[in-house]
RNA sequence: GGUCGCUUAGCUCAGCUGGGAGAGCAUCUGCCUUACAAGCAGAGGGUCAUAGGUUCGAUCCCUAUAGCGACCACCA
């Protein structure tokens, strides 16, 4: 029997690599495409087209591949598409530093050639993570894959862009927008972080017009910018400034003119109450300016330096002229107060620099009634979030909605398909190149310099890679919508808002059933994964050292959705001891097993549909106990993964293989392996390789690996491979309260027994004789004696009646009615022992006294359900059993 | 400032709709028992953050407080 040999040691680098390859070339990844099944579908969210897998991609990778494959199992027709995303800003600034390294610039080459080198670099560096995927085990169909630049994404893209110009939802338009100084390029405000930075607050004072030494002080912590400034607001219920409002007040420097106006966006408490208002260089100076219809005046020029308001400072940088300005102010006596304050200044997402609010001409789509069908569809429940406490987060994004700008002033991504002529200034948007202008006829038309948002292609993500917007294309017609969206609750906003926005403007349909959110992966200190820190684990190279299974097991094990993870060295060491406890049952199994042929003609009577009952080869210790536990693991299981909650499902697998399964079911097991009787080890085998090959089915999904190598080499059924095998069936109801005592019984035998194996050094093959005493009747004796002989546990086996009391020197233990005796002279030291049982029944008393009180509190006889209070007096009889049974033991110790 | 989450064994974390407090690692004791020392048998260790409330009964529900964290807003 060649095909059951498994390697001597457990070692992942034997069989990862060669199994992915396997089913790779099988084609298992691929849809069924048989239609006769219920589609399900995952749509992977696409990494960075240049980047490299870190830990949050593992987890957010290894919980889709768990779902794909458990979905697979059941007998669905699964589709897990992969892609990638092209990632504009933070590609293009790639390679504009790869072509600063070469003393070069983006202008310097063009708009073709720099596209020629970033498809390049595309072409050089992508790719990579798909790679690193396949190692971690993602079942996902690479036939299938998809990039955002692609020619089928980008007809997407055009169509969206189009149809959405054309309902009047985007529109182009001179608004304030953030601007980061360092990609050049207009960004929108989820991409905006803060950060908090030591600054100054100078309080200046502008006098009021018309007076000699009445003065307005306001508070800034951008000095430079007072030169734009066109106004001064206070709070309009502002006693103090109350008498000032509609008075104007001379602005220092500029020597002109400006008013004192009232609105209620002031803070009365901060500062001095008073506030300049620099509508070109602040987001609510701009929201204020238009409320008062003030003048808009520009300070910085295009590259943010000083413009040329004061000649003085033109060209000056802002920091600098900050300087010289505060300087000035000092000098002319404007300035009155300089404080140290933290201030909470704008950052680029990506690249980390200032963001300059900056009015500017751009693209925005509009986003309120987009924005209200997308919450309501999840309020309605038509789209469910899991954990359900990110649905708040989602909701109060769409809720406080602004217009998304969605021009970008970059090369790397789509160019925006608006198209003006240079004669009459009309502008055209459509998804083919114009040749001639449609007003006046002018051929001189010319595109858009600018891309789009890379979120703007990636909000079509699920059904742009099915074929939309070929309604008719096969794939969308059968696998959308989606059953899962699987990510970080960082994209809520970036991403799954905007799916889910553009998903019902287009498809009219929710782009997914369920979003399941989870935590971020964090270093054993609880700090986030960072460059910078360069706390990083690279999951490679955990893969390397303990494999693609430890790494997918220590990312699940223990977790809940939603929270974040800690990673866990010793979590590796948990998920590699188990493959290799695993490996080793495997061994133990296959080493074991009888002729297939054998064990597959057992399986076809082992179960009797109509009597509901197993065969009589296996007893009580199979029927009752390990099978009926399978059963209920496989129901748990199943429940448990369909919930998403993975972390409890893994845990449960784990703890039956091995502390039901390898700790009690094998050592049981063994006595009755090596009997001479040929059925009864037949039986044995079959229940081992039945109830392991269960377990690694419902392993499968979170450990691929291990579990189709050892899979291959346990009795071979029909389904050989187990990635395409069935997912066990479950039953719905268990009937446990009666086996459960036997089996508890069964496992003190077992457990005495073991001893006196152990106390006489005897190996489970070579037999013995163990004889029990009793007082029962001929009948029962010889109904136990046939009992424990099937269980193998000596070649010989006697019990003996005994009429007169109980021997002293033994221990007595329950099997059905049968007490049986044991021996136990050499076993136990006899102070011990009684310590041990003086201690155990001060702890039964307690849990007697417990259950009692319970029992007799009339609220709750009252207002428990009788399953509680009958579970409760199965509870108080079993400790009381307990109890009289160890005052009995006590009592003949004593004795003695 | 607003919203949300977390606080359970020495450490990292589970604990589903209220009814016996769990796992892994670490510690201690005894074992190289031919599947497995990456193991086996066993033990110790918790006022479930604090204070109230609801209930016959609260780790779980409600309120408040403290500490930690995240997100949103940005106040010049």
């Amino acid at each position: 029997m060649s095909n059951h040999k498994l390697n001597d040691k457990f070692n992942p680098k034997d069989f990862e690599g060669r199994l992915y390859e396997e089913w790779e070339k099988n084609g298992y990844f691929k849809p069924s495409g048989d239609k006769s099944k219920e589609p399900y579908c995952i749509m992977m969210p696409p990494p960075n087209v240049t980047g490299k897998l870190h830990m949050g991609h593992a987890l957010d990778d290894t919980i889709q591949d768990i779902l794909i494959r458990f979905k697979r199992m059941q007998g669905f027709d699964t589709l897990w598409l992969p892609g990638t995303d092209h990632a504009s800003i933070s590609t293009e600034m790639k390679i504009v530093q790869k072509l600063k390294s070469e003393g070069k610039s983006k202008q310097d080459l063009g708009r073709e050639k720099f596209l020629n080198e970033a498809w390049n670099w595309t072409h050089e560096y992508g790719g990579m993570i798909q790679k690193q995927q396949r190692k971690l085990g993602c079942s996902c169909d690479w036939e299938r894959n998809r990039f955002t630049l692609d020619k089928g994404m980008s007809d997407a893209v055009l169509e969206q862009f189009v149809e959405l110009y054309k309902k009047g939802l985007i529109y182009k338009g001179k608004r304030m927008v953030n601007w980061c100084t360092n990609c050049n390029t207009s960004i929108s405000d989820a991409e905006v972080e803060y950060k908090e930075e030591p600054s100054h607050l100078w309080h200046i004072r502008y006098k009021i017009t018309g007076t000699e030494n009445e003065y307005v002080t306001v508070a800034t912590t951008r000095p430079e910018t007072m030169l734009g400034d066109t106004a001064v607001a206070v709070h309009p219920r502002d006693a103090r400034y109350k008498n000032l409002v509609g008075k104007t007040c001379i602005l220092p420097i500029m020597n002109k003119e400006i008013p004192i106006i009232a609105d209620d966006f002031v803070e009365m408490d901060f500062g001095t109450g008073c506030v300049k208002l620099t509508p070109a260089h602040d987001m609510n100076d701009y929201a204020a300016g238009l409320r008062h219809d003030l003048e808009i005046i520009e300070v910085f020029d295009e590259h943010f330096k000083m413009g040329n308001l004061v000649a003085e400072y033109e060209g000056m940088d802002l920091l600098e002229a900050r300087k010289k300005i505060v300087e000035k102010l000092k000098e002319i006596g404007a300035l009155v107060k300089e404080e140290e304050y933290i201030h909470n200044v704008a950052k680029c997402e990506r690249c980390k620099h200032t963001i300059e609010p900056q009015i500017s001409t751009q693209w925005f789509v509009s986003m309120k009634d987009l924005a209200k069908r997308a919450s309501d569809s999840v309020r309605e429940g038509k789209t469910k979030f899991v954990p359900k406490r990110y649905e708040k987060q989602y909701f109060h994004w769409l809720d406080n909605i602004q217009d998304w700008c969605i021009s970008r002033q970059l090369w790397w991504g789509h160019r925006i398909p608006a198209y003006y002529c240079e004669d009459c200034g009309h502008i055209h948007v459509a998804k083919t190149t114009p040749e001639t202008c449609e007003k006046c006829g002018s051929k001189h038309l010319k595109q858009d310099e600018d891309t789009l948002d890379t979120w703007f292609s990636s909000a079509l993500w699920p059904f742009s890679t099915l074929g939309w917007p070929n309604q008719e294309a096969e794939d969308y017609k059968r696998y959308y919508p989606t059953n899962v969206l699987v990510t970080g609750f960082d994209i809520i906003t970036f991403w799954v808002s905007r799916m889910m926005t553009q998903g019902l403007e287009f498809t009219d349909i929710e782009p997914f059933q369920d979003v399941l959110i989870h935590g971020i992966v964090r270093d054993s200190q609880g700090r986030k994964m960072s460059k910078t820190l360069g706390n990083g684990i690279d999951p490679l190279e955990v893969i390397e050292q303990y494999g693609a299974d430890a790494l997918r097991f220590s990312v699940i094990s223990g977790t809940t959705m939603g929270n974040d993870i800690r990673y866990m060295p010793e979590k590796l060491e948990q998920a590699s001891n188990f493959a290799n406890k695993i490996w080793n049952a495997a061994k133990f199994i296959t080493m074991n097993l009888v002729e297939d042929e054998e064990i597959i003609k057992f399986s076809e009577k082992v179960y009797d549909k109509k009597s509901k009952k197993y065969h009589d080869d296996l007893l009580k210790i199979e029927d009752k106990w390990i099978l009926n536990q399978l059963e209920k693991l496989v129901a748990e299981v199943t429940q448990n993964i369909e919930n998403y909650d993975l972390g409890i499902a893994l845990d449960k697998i784990y703890n039956f293989v091995w502390n039901e399964f390898c700790d009690w079911y094998i050592e049981i097991a063994k006595t009755r392996l090596y009997s001479d009787d040929k059925q009864t080890k037949v039986a044995v085998c079959w229940c081992l390789d039945q109830v392991f090959g269960v377990s690694l089915k419902l392993l499968h999904p979170f450990m691929p690996f291990i579990t189709s190598e050892i899979y291959a080499k346990l009795v071979a059924y029909n389904d050989k491979e187990l990635m395409v095998s069935k997912w066990p069936k479950r039953k719905e109801t268990f009937q446990f309260d009666e086996e459960e005592k036997v089996v508890e019984k069964l496992k003190q035998v077992i457990v005495e027994i073991r001893n006196v194996r152990n106390t006489m050094n005897v190996h489970p093959s070579k037999k013995s004789t163990l004889i029990f005493v009793t007082q029962k009747d001929e009948d029962v004796i010889r109904q136990s004696e046939d009992f424990l002989s099937k269980l193998g546990f000596a070649n010989k086996i006697m019990v003996q009646k005994m009429e007169t009391g109980i021997p002293e020197d033994a221990i007595s233990i329950m099997v059905e009615d049968l007490k049986v005796f044991i021996p136990f002279e050499d076993l136990v030291n006899r102070e011990e022992e009684i310590k041990r049982l003086e201690d155990e029944k001060i702890k039964l008393e307690a849990e007697v006294a417990r259950g009692e009180k319970m029992l007799a509190n009339q609220g709750f006889l009252a207002k428990a359900p009788q399953a509680k209070v009958d579970q409760e007096k199965n509870k108080l009889e079993n400790y009381q059993n307990k109890l009289l049974s160890v005052k009995e033991r006590l009592e003949k110790m004593y004795k003695k």
